[in-house]
DNA sequence: TTGTATGCGTTATCAC
DNA sequence: GTGATAACGCATACAA
């Protein structure tokens, strides 16, 4: 009985004895048309199973009402809260998301950052891989004035906005909390320095030991992909220290690796915070699940993900300025646990 | 210097003293067009800054390569390792992934059905809202042979295939392990029962409790959402319950409700395993930070996600049978961890 | 191996 | 308010 064929505006113009022009329209809701010739071409719609076509549409009318999502991994609790935020602004407001990850590999985001264009998705929201080193691929929708905005993981472009937090300034005052927890050998495990988050983390680290007349000690810096792994490796690498070479404090960059490092010292008989305090950054679910709590960094993955999205559509609406807002740094808030509630030693 | 127009085939086509329709076939290495054609179409290609228009494409074409996935929501660690194994399947194949969260409301789980299928996805993968009581608004899929597979949150329906585990099983296996270790009074924290996979869960407990016969108590079965507060709000009920009335065991239908009734219990002086032992399902990342480890059920999203992906794209192209395979059921694993190890008490 | 002609379903433009 | 018509960019049936 249901011919395989598709049912279009014209099926639906045929049925009511007017154009397909007029149909078009009054589906859309046009003023133009009468009040009473729109609701009987939305009564024939629905009667005969109408469903519009979006990329006809979006071929002659050059939008897709789909926004691209570049990402290392979706499978991080910060960056499904970024979806998750995302999703919710950019279907509040009409909007797609067509999401793709680079697994961390440059080569594979040069390949999906073709694949959005050519799906000329209205606008690309990106978090760069750990070793991509320039914006070439992304080069297309510079030049097209397809509006990219970067999140988290941003590298610096005149025509794009970057949502980002204070990663300096959150790392500078962890880390000089636990100075004022008595801590006067500081570790950092931190992630890869190509991406600024990752050097801003080092860097307030850094600022934080100078202010306060602390050396940085070199072999107390290691590099890791922040993975529970590394984690669990970073342990043994403190157990393997000299005692009198070991930390008395670590600054993680991410919740994740400070976590399993924890486990690790906790297994070997380390009391923590006694021996050794840590800190980590993110938030995670984890981090209040360790004993004893992790203090971390809050900053909702959430509100990065609606931000970029409404920053984007407004854009693309022209309700902004004539340029995109260059920068937007989001509130990151340092939470005290008792991890690092290091008790005096000196009394 | 550039103009805003779109390089089209056309432009390739006059380029090169060719006809459009050599250029179509060429940029898709059909073998019908010469070896020599075809390098140039592909050198032309790129010197003009060609990038192919996907929808005029699926327009002409009637496929989309594109996947539509529903899912109740993005930001649990279970969900975001699917999507990550769907995402990594997909692209393998040329697929792109287009996704959407219903936040467990059929309303909304209804009208990102309709976008997806006016998106003209060439399948859809869906995990059910909570609430959704039936499969309406996916019958413009049925109808028009859409494949639509199920995963996790399925619903059994004649034309599809459902990608599940064995809930029930494993649920008596983490029941009837608990009771091994000596429980007598068991409690459930159970899940929305309009959903197979938490009914499931209940019915595999319900049985063991029934072979090993032990009383199912209705005062100990609590269904809830399954959050960190729904944990909390379940040790307060077991606190509040007089001591003899208490569970010496209970089983959650996920960790993080699990965890963080443990978290609850335990602040109150609780001893886990030796007053109340504990097992819950998913092996999420806290459960192997929560005090004492804690037992659950191990199976990988990945593997979900993957095998939802790959079964829906081998049908897409014809590989597999005439008819979908109607249920997949992938390997669940017990892990038994020392939440569970309870001290004998008859000593 | 290549070219011609047409249509996919919609919307924009212009006319009435 | 509504209609006729062209165009969006591509792929395919058919012809050569």
């Amino acid at each position: 009985m249901s011919e395989d064929r598709e049912i279009t505006i014209y099926d639906i113009a045929k049925h009511l004895g007017i154009s397909a022009a007029t149909v078009s329209r009054g589906l859309k809701n046009n003023t133009m048309i009468s009040k009473s010739t729109r609701k009987k071409i939305a009564d024939a719609a629905k009667e005969l199973g109408y469903q519009s076509n979006t990329f006809a549409s979006s071929l002659r009318s050059k939008n897709t009402h789909t926004l691209g999502v570049l990402v290392p991994r979706l499978n991080s609790h910060f960056m499904s809260s970024v979806l998750a935020g995302m999703e919710k602004a950019a279907s509040k407001q009409g909007y797609n998301l067509i999401i793709a990850q680079s697994l961390e590999d440059a080569d594979r985001e040069v390949v999906n950052a073709s694949t959005m264009f050519n799906k000329r998705v209205d606008g690309l929201l990106i978090s760069l891989s750990a070793n991509t080193e320039n914006l070439n691929h992304l080069d297309s929708f510079f030049k097209r004035k397809i509006p990219v905005v970067f999140f988290d993981r941003v590298h610096p472009h005149a025509d794009t906005t970057s949502i980002i937090i204070d990663n300096y300034g959150a790392a500078y005052k962890v880390t000089s909390h636990l100075i004022q927890q008595g801590c006067k050998r500081l570790m950092h495990l931190g992630g890869n320095l190509l991406r600024d988050v990752y050097r801003q983390r080092l860097e307030g680290f850094q600022q934080a030991l100078k202010d306060h007349h602390l050396p940085f000690i070199e072999e107390l810096h290691i590099i890791s992909t922040l993975s529970e792994d590394a984690g669990t490796d970073a342990a043994r690498y403190i157990l393997d220290l000299p005692v009198s070479k070991r930390p008395d404090g670590v600054f993680c960059a991410n919740d994740t690796v400070a976590v399993h490092c924890m486990i690790g010292l906790k297994a070997a008989g380390l009391r923590i915070p006694e021996d050794i305090a840590f800190a980590g950054f993110n938030n995670d679910p984890i981090s209040k699940v360790v004993e004893p709590n992790l203090t971390t960094v809050d900053y909702s993955g959430e509100v990065v993900g609606t931000t970029a999205v409404s920053n984007l559509i407004s854009h693309l609406k022209g309700i902004s300025d004539l340029y995109m807002t260059n920068q937007i740094t989001l509130r990151s808030e340092l939470i005290v646990r008792a991890s690092s509630a290091k008790m005096r030693t000196d009394i």
